[in-house]
DNA sequence: AGCCTGACTCGGA
DNA sequence: CTCCGAGCCAGGC
């Protein structure tokens, strides 16, 4: 990779279980670029490394991003993740409260759901 | 250099 | 539920 910024965002994609799924948003505050989702949906926009489970990465809507959800891309990656056993409802969406992973570091006293809101940036 | 695009997100209408 | 605008930022032209 070019930038050490995309490595750690497949580093954090790479520690997603199977089964389980991420926000781009979280992803990108789980390698510690929050703000950054739009980077890490451009880096595996570019992504050859076969290695990164990118099917893994969702918008937080819970939606595939991929084509607005549609498309052959978007097609593989439903594909995949059904095949991991993630739960899917209608066209492209799926259960995030069910299969959403929230990473160890990402736990806060109190909170237990979900990372600070952030709106576009920091 | 500037301008446009996008596998994003959030709050509001 | 959907649609829209604003914020961010690397890449491509």
């Amino acid at each position: 990779m070019a930038a050490p910024e995309y490595e750690a965002y497949f580093r954090v994609i790479r520690r997603i279980p199977r089964g389980r799924v991420m926000t781009y948003g979280d992803v990108a505050i789980a390698a510690g670029f929050p703000g950054r989702a739009r980077r890490v949906g451009y880096a595996l926009h570019g992504l050859k490394d076969a290695r990164v489970p990118w099917w893994r990465v969702v918008n937080a809507q819970g939606r595939i991003a991929i084509d607005g959800g549609r498309g052959e891309g978007a097609e593989r990656q439903r594909d995949l993740l059904e095949a991991e056993g993630v739960e899917l409802v209608g066209e492209g969406r799926l259960r995030l409260a069910d299969c959403r992973y929230v990473p160890p570091a990402f736990r806060s006293p109190g909170a237990g759901r979900r990372a600070p809101k952030r709106r576009g940036g920091p």
